[in-house]
DNA sequence: CTGAAAGCGCTTACAG
DNA sequence: CTGAAAGCGCTTACAG
């Protein structure tokens, strides 16, 4: 920047101002510096601008498993999304690890990104509540870490309700809930479940499986393969937490000879692209994370701008967003074949 | 860090030592220091030891598609593997997009990061020879950017070859492959296609689909079913240049009721875990991921550690490192039902 | 509208 | 083995 200040004639508070963009510069000067800017192949270095000002342009993502399709679409979204505001987005893949979870809640990525996005799957709330970060954070998903952080995500209780009310609608009566509610966001798909179940007073079947934090296809898998060795009567329908589960339940269904969705039907929740070329197809509820991911950054934004001239320092005010989802009818589920 | 020199007494040339892992700190010096800084819970802001190291502990991967599943896993292996290295990931997602190619090419992520990995998709190897990069970097992949830089994948023209030699030994002979040479990706896979099919000399069916940029389901799920709505005869096994293209393809193929393997089999290159839950389940080449990103790593270290005592400045040797991977066979291409 | 100068939090020759 | 000091490339009050 010295270079081009010289080259230019200029001072370095010229350059700075002309590369920043700020206003209050005359045509002529940024015209001058412009030139000089090209001629010498200048290229702005965001960290010493990131050292001095405080803001770096990255924002951290924080998911259990990048390699997950659900989590690999919200990344996606969040490098989209953020993009068209010219941020850059750092990813982090915990691994399911808490300690991992811990250490991003205690700052690990904030040095060196503005704000963090976390997707959490095993942080207790009662650790975020003994030592509550002090960087721009907004919760991705159901997991509940307290409301001093805002959250966003579908209303899971609601998009759990959807497909099993969809279920029910198909005639399906015993219907199985595959996936497990020790996590948040597990009790709410399964209370979502059990409120569908009552409106209709159908009786639950209320089976429950798959450990709490692998929602995969091998858990799906599994489960289901048990759950065809046994000699109980089979369900009706399976309304499975996740798309990963339903597609390993599928997987243990077709390798049975059970027909889908004639013998058993299906419907889960995340639309993942995998789900519309499964054998068959599966009706899944669609999240649209591109709202998830718009909203997430403008909640980032928000904190990033507190402290405004008065003394309101007082904690983040906590928000519950729920974002639009919808139901997307496949045949894994579609009983009276109307098309 | 001058506070934490204050609190023990001591300056901060030796609290950087510490924090740095310096050697030739006695115990008892290193022993207060660490005490003042737990007291004082000072964390390393690693922007400003980059802004004047002039290293980051950032590298930057870039892929095409981060939601395909291919580069999901590849970039969840990199970051698994620099994880081991303590260096953070910064993942870059293209779309595809040759302008944002050529971006990252003129560095881009640059005074971010110490080096990129990079899995290009359409940047001209003439660009690259004309602004060759002036910083470390790692070719992902088969992308030809000319040999001035490190590329590690693996041999595509033996993948292919091994795929289309396994459908030779399940009987089939009328082998159509589902891709496009366009690419240099497609043009090592077509090559190992010809390759296998001249060894066994059987006649080449040659029959090429899907467009260079997008081997993803829904050009493999087109170009097959265009070819079963097409009155010629039917293929007897589709070598598919990828598993996405592959499930694509099983996907027209199962809604169109011809049985595979027996009537149609089908084998391709990737083997993403999804494949696993196809039904039929995929037979696919496995590249070792693992592998890939440990190198490329390794081959970007090699990169920075540059410019020793003499005068050695000249340019990178570039290598082609091809990495290990094995076919899987599944039920896919299994003609003879042995297991 | 533009300059001269301090400083963000580190590292690293240079002394001792 | 440790100190005092310069400087990485920017931004930003403070003057003018």
């Amino acid at each position: 920047m010295r270079d081009v200040a010289e080259h230019a004639g200029v001072s370095v508070r010229t350059v700075s101002n002309v590369v920043s963009g700020y206003t209050h510069v005359s045509p002529e000067m940024r015209a001058r510096v412009q030139h000089s800017l090209d001629a010498l192949g200048y290229k702005m270095d965001y960290l010493a601008r990131g050292l001095r000002s405080g803001r770096t342009g990255f924002v951290a993502l924080a998911v259990p498993y990048l390699a997950e399709p659900y989590f690999a679409e919200l990344a996606q979204a969040v490098i989209r999304a953020a993009a068209r505001r010219g941020i850059t987005v750092l990813v982090e893949s915990t691994e399911g690890d808490s300690e991992t979870e811990r250490r991003i809640l205690s700052g690990g990525l904030t040095n060196v990104a503005d704000g963090v996005l976390f997707s959490a799957l095993t942080l207790p709330a009662a650790d975020v509540a003994a030592t509550p970060p002090d960087f721009p954070l907004v919760m991705l998903g159901e997991h509940d870490v307290g409301d001093r952080f805002p959250r966003v995500g579908i209303d899971n209780v609601a998009a759990a309700r959807t497909a099993v009310e969809h279920l029910l609608e198909q005639g399906c009566r015993r219907i199985v809930a595959l996936g497990r509610n020790g996590s948040e966001n597990g009790r709410q798909r399964a209370e979502g479940y059990r409120q569908a179940l009552s409106a209709a007073g159908v009786r639950r079947v209320n089976w429950l499986v798959a450990p709490v934090k692998d929602w995969n296809r091998a858990q799906g898998h599994e489960a289901v393969r048990q759950l065809l060795e046994g000699s109980g009567p089979l369900p009706d329908a399976i309304f499975a937490f996740n798309d990963a589960l339903a597609v390993g339940a599928l997987h243990a269904l077709n390798a049975s000879g059970v027909r889908v969705p004639d013998d058993v039907a299906l419907a889960s929740i995340d639309n993942v692209p995998e789900s519309a070329y499964t054998h068959p197809p599966l009706t899944s509820v669609a999240p649209d994370l591109d709202v998830i991911a718009e909203r997430a950054l403008t909640l980032l934004d928000e904190q990033t701008g507190r402290q405004p001239a008065g003394e309101s320092a007082g904690p983040v005010v906590a928000r519950r967003e729920s974002t639009p989802f919808r139901l997307v009818v496949r045949a894994s589920s579609r009983r009276q074949h109307t098309d």
